[in-house]
RNA sequence: GGGCCCGUAGCUUAGCCUGGUUGGAGCGCACGGCUGAUAACCGUGAGGUCCGGAGUUCAAAUCUCCGCGGGCCCA
């Protein structure tokens, strides 16, 4: 049976009991169970960091992940859904750090490795815990209860294997590079994981002193003095002109040599008074050339060195066109170092201060190092300017300490040999949208250097690399029971740090093998995500059966993040892309599209927006605010809109329900076939559209725009459904008798909101149940336990019907123009007119009147439709026409005065197909008129009003006649007396004796006629009026009826 | 500095791919209507340099180029 709803919408209570519902009847477990065997859609979850809270940005994420899988497993697919937890990596070591007050590694060491990563460990699986409750709290049904865990032993196996194959495949290998280095956390970090933000360096021009050539020298420019210590070279472009210049200031002069260009910027920025160009030549020609380093008196093993002058063409023309080359500390210098055989000198160690080799500077951090150098420059004369700077640059991304860059020894994935490999997987991969993957990771992978994937950290996947201390050989080790075996470890075995580190293998050469110390960049451990969620190698079968996943989505920040990275693991280990479609998503904003950040206070929290407008608000406001793969700007008020769409909904959900419950409506006992007779062109039309929506969602889902499918619901929603079609439906819900007529109506709301419901299944999870709940299982007891445990509906083609859609457009498009019109005389919808006129050619508007005419009368309140063509005239217009005295004063002269009058006194119509028909008109003997002499006005009487639509004119004839007057007066009546009722708080059923005193003759003569109609429409047992009835009742109340003082009274009738 | 994306009313946006009646909506605002969905609902109105500039074209919000602003990624 059908309860009633008292409650308005309130999505919080609602909410929480549906989810107590789920809960309570393991509802997530049983749609997963129930489509086990049917086709798989193999989803993999891009992990969220365990940082502990949620954000907007995250939970959008999980929201569209959410949605698309509802829809897929309504439609039947069966799921493979483990959510994803990144639990590894310096973010929670820097965290630990922190709250542990440590400084340095060294603190790390002292505390112990094991007590280190346990408190990283607990710390990782409490946010889990409770990142875990604020996806549920969104709706997002994932399988939380067996996610996949990067510190799992069965993941970290999956990331051994992997880098077991890459050992296999010769794409694993260690060397030497320039890497990005955090001198506070002392690892290596990679690109990614830079964090680009502005800072303050000096900027200075140094000379260099040519060998051999007193007083000359080549002018370099740099913001890191810190690295003039390990200068060992400067680089010029051979294709610049450069030049020898005499510069003169204070008397004295000096001979410089820098880029031709830019003399006059450089010399006026250091003050030169006056100079002279000695020599231009080609850059070419300043090859091989040999300088002094600049503090050789201070660093001994810096004159052991050479110093020359090389070409290179990353050097560009902007300060001097001359770069200071130190191969330990600069990626291009690296470059260029290796190409011509110089040392890599890197003096620094890891935790950023210089090494003995270093003379004066050793024990000196780089940090702090800048102003020594500057002086020691300075007192040697060779500064000769220096400024401060603001400019991007490379810092930490977890404890925000700038990067250096240091020469280091590190294990790589050899990326550059697989970029073409990758280039043709992406190719095969469905992009949504298109440019996703086709521009953008495109040029990425283009651009694809090998992969560093060593840390000098504690808490990650352990590189499984052992290295051999006599031989210097090593290798992989692909799982915890080859490691054991190896190793000759008997019982199970921590795949962590520091317990992995004390497992020796013997070496074939008789050594022995320990491992590297390094773990895995953290960005390695999703990467193998879409096998090890599969619990690949372990489990082969799913592997085989499913993979590659058929879906992911993340945003975009992603494409250079997990995409790659899984692309970039795939390719090592299986040749094949682990993804056959990508959705991109975008960032969410604040509302003046800015990025959200904390420091910038402009965060939203997805819990605020969720207590204040409860969930299903949310995600339907995610979804439907812009295309997916755009960035979304927060806007409070666009929720609020969402959640006034669901507030209408509800509304009309509820409103049949008290007649359907008083008349014992039983959807059981009505079927399409027994009720199709009744059914009105309205109810025909509304299954029409509903059954239109399903196919607009499919289509908009088919290819994952989300917001196409919320926003057709939406409009459905609020224009067909509760604008339109409640309205149209709302007198027939009143009749009282048992009419097949109302049957229908009844039938044609149910069903449209059990198809309704099942289409806003995926977005709006909970109030469809709620409604569901009492709708469908209040009827059916082999109803499906949930709604979400239904078949996804199909569109019934047969009940579509188009050309009715487009007519009831029309039809709408009549009524509302005809209410403008009705506006304009200000006459109230309630009191009937005498006729609509509508003029239009259009065949649209002919089939409309000609299947809706019915809608149309009801809808406008009028007494008759009538459809003129365009050129036919309403007999109720009159014509007038207008003489052109212009045109009429030089023919007739002075004979023009009477011309007019005699066209004014002329019958219009007359004269106008006279006119027409004949081309010209004979108004007296002598009179001939012409047509450019007359034009023709439509006049409009004033009871009629005019208003246009797309396709035509509407007139609306008002005209005030008895019978209308009488019929206006009963509604405002009724419509008073209902207001009682309800004061009364009658119910619907109620009866009621009515009497009603009307002091004015006329209106009471007026209204008699319409007794009985008020008496049904009040529910009126027995009706009494008159001048002075003699009042009682009730309820007594006085009315001001245009301008009439009526007094009503109403009697419950017990 | 480079690549990709975005820029339409006070706010959120449709239209742009495939050029062509008067650039559609919603919120907010003003005015009105409806009345057993009622702390709800509906209509009308005002409100637009379609980011700016140039070009292509008979015709540009739409195509091209150059700027400006924002986002992401990279240097």
């Amino acid at each position: 049976m059908l309860r009633e709803i008292e409650s308005r919408y309130e999505p919080l209570s609602l909410e929480k009991r549906i989810e107590d519902f789920w809960v309570k009847n393991k509802i997530y477990s049983k749609t997963r169970a129930k489509n086990r065997g049917n086709e798989p859609f193999f989803f993999v979850d891009g992990p969220p960091y365990t940082t502990g809270s949620i954000h907007l940005g995250t939970a959008w994420n999980k929201v569209i992940k959410d949605t698309v899988l509802r829809y897929r497993s309504m439609q039947g697919y069966y799921l493979i859904d483990r959510a994803g937890w990144d639990m590894h990596g310096l973010p929670i070591e820097v965290k630990i750090e922190e709250k542990l007050g440590f400084r340095s590694k060294k603190d790390i060491e002292r505390f112990g490795v094991a007590r280190f990563i346990g408190e990283c460990r607990a710390f990782a699986i409490e946010n889990r815990r409770k990142m875990t409750e604020q996806f549920k709290r969104l709706g997002v049904w994932l399988n939380w209860d067996d996610p996949y865990m990067t510190l799992k032993d069965e993941y970290i196996e999956a990331a051994w294997w992997t880098m077991k194959r890459a050992w296999e495949k010769n794409l694993l290998f260690k060397g030497e590079r320039v890497v990005n280095w955090c001198p506070r956390c002392e690892t290596a970090i990679a690109d990614a994981e830079v964090e680009y933000a502005d800072k303050r360096d000096p900027s200075i021009f140094v000379r260099f002193r040519i060998k051999g050539r007193d007083g000359e020298a080549i002018l370099i420019w740099t913001t890191t003095p810190w690295t003039i210590p390990s200068n060992i070279a400067v680089a010029i472009n051979p294709s610049f002109d450069y030049a020898r210049v005499r510069a003169y200031k204070d008397g004295k002069s000096e001979i410089l040599i820098f880029a031709y260009d830019l003399i006059e910027p450089v010399l006026k920025k250091a003050r030169f008074e006056d100079y002279e160009v000695l020599e231009r030549f080609s850059g070419e020609s300043l090859i091989g050339i040999e300088y002094e380093h600049p503090l050789s008196d201070l660093i001994p093993i810096q004159r052991e060195f050479d110093h020359r002058i090389y070409g290179a063409g990353f050097v560009e023309m902007d300060n001097t066109g001359c770069v200071h080359i130190a191969p330990g500390h600069g990626p291009d210098d690296f470059d260029l170092g290796k190409e011509h055989g110089l040392p890599i000198f890197c003096p620094v160690s890891e935790d950023g201060t210089y090494t003995e080799d270093l003379g004066r500077y050793a024990g000196l951090n780089v940090r702090d190092v800048n102003e020594t150098v500057l002086s020691d420059l300075d007192e040697r004369g060779l500064l000769l300017w220096r400024e401060e700077v603001t400019h991007r640059y490379g810092h930490c991304w977890r404890c925000k300490t700038p990067i250096i860059y240091r020469a280091t020894e590190q294990w790589f994935l050899k990326m550059s040999e697989l970029k073409d490999l990758m280039l043709s997987e992406i190719e095969k991969v469905k992009w949504y949208p298109e440019w996703a993957g086709m521009s953008r990771f495109r040029d990425w992978i283009s651009g694809a250097e090998d992969w560093c994937i060593s840390r000098q950290r504690y808490w990650g996947i352990p590189l499984p690399i052992w290295v051999c201390d006599s031989c210097g050989d090593f290798r992989v080790i692909g799982g915890k029971d080859e490691l054991r075996e190896l190793g000759g470890i008997e019982e199970d075995l921590e795949l962590h740090r520091p317990f992995v580190d004390d497992v020796k293998i013997r070496c074939a050469c008789g050594g022995v093998m320990e491992r590297v110390e390094d773990v895995c960049d953290v960005w390695f451990d999703s990467a193998v995500a879409s096998w090890a969620t599969l619990r690949f190698p372990k489990v082969r079968e799913d592997f085989e059966r499913l993979w590659p996943a058929h879906w992911i989505t993340e945003g975009h920040d992603q494409t250079r993040g997990w995409f790659y990275s899984q692309l970039g693991a795939s390719v090592v280990s299986f040749g094949v892309a682990p993804y056959r479609s990508v959705l991109m998503h975008g960032f969410t904003l604040d509302d003046a599209g800015n990025k959200m950040s904390k420091s910038l206070g402009n965060m939203v929290e997805p819990g605020d927006v969720i207590s204040k407008f409860g969930v299903d608000s949310l995600r339907f406001y995610l979804l439907s605010s812009n295309a997916p793969w755009e960035d979304l700007r927060f806007n409070w008020n666009e929720v609020a809109n969402r959640n006034r769409m669901l507030n209408i909904f509800w509304n009309v959900y509820r409103f049949p329900l008290p007649y359907m419950i008083l008349d014992h409506f039983d959807p059981r006992k009505v079927s399409y076939d027994t009720i199709r007779d009744h059914l009105r062109v309205e109810d025909r039309w509304m299954l029409s559209r509903v059954n239109s929506l399903i196919r607009r969602v499919d289509e908009a889902m088919e290819v994952y725009e989300l917001h196409r499918a919320t926003r057709a619901i939406e409009e459905f929603v609020l224009e067909d459904l509760s604008r339109w079609y409640i309205q149209l439906v709302r007198p027939r819900t009143w009749i009282e008798r048992d009419d097949p007529d109302k049957i229908a109506a009844y039938y044609t709301l149910f069903e449209t909101m059990r198809i309704l419901t099942l289409v806003m299944a995926p977005f709006t999870p909970f109030v469809v149940e709620e409604i569901y709940q009492n709708l469908i299982r209040g009827f059916y007891d082999d109803a499906e336990e949930s709604i979400h445990l239904c078949r996804w509906p199909e569109a019934d083609e047969q009940l579509i019907d188009p050309s009715l859609e487009r007519s009831m457009e029309v039809a709408r498009e009549i009524v509302e123009a005809a209410s403008n019109a009705r506006q304009k005389l200000k006459r109230k919808l309630r009191w009937p007119v005498k006729e609509v006129v509508i003029v239009s050619s259009s065949g649209d508007v002919r089939d409309a009147i000609e299947r809706l005419r019915d809608v149309i009368l009801k809808q406008t309140n009028a007494k008759k439709i009538t459809l003129l063509r365009e050129g036919e005239r309403w007999e109720r217009l009159s014509l007038e026409a207008v003489p052109d005295r212009s045109k009429i004063g030089p023919v007739f002269k002075k004979e023009a005065g009477r011309v007019i009058e005699l066209i004014k006194r002329c019958d219009p119509r007359m004269l106008e197909s006279a006119l027409s028909k004949e081309g010209s008109y004979k108004l007296d003997d002598d009179i001939l008129i012409t047509p450019d002499m007359v034009s023709f006005r439509e006049v409009i009487p004033e009871d009629v009003s005019v208003s246009t639509f797309q396709s035509g004119t509407v007139y609306v004839d008002c005209e005030l006649t008895d019978e209308i007057k009488g019929e206006g007066f009963a509604r405002e009546v009724i419509r008073r007396a209902q207001e009682m009722r309800k004061e009364m708080d009658l119910k619907m059923e109620e009866r009621v004796d009515l009497s009603i005193k009307i002091p004015d003759e006329k209106v009471l003569e007026l209204i008699k006629p319409w007794m009985d109609h008020i008496a049904g429409e009040v529910r009126a047992e027995r009706i009494e009026l008159g001048m002075d009835p003699g009042l009682r009742g009730d309820y007594i109340r006085e009315w001001d009826v245009e301008g009439i003082k009526m007094e009503i009274a109403l009697s419950r009738v017990v």
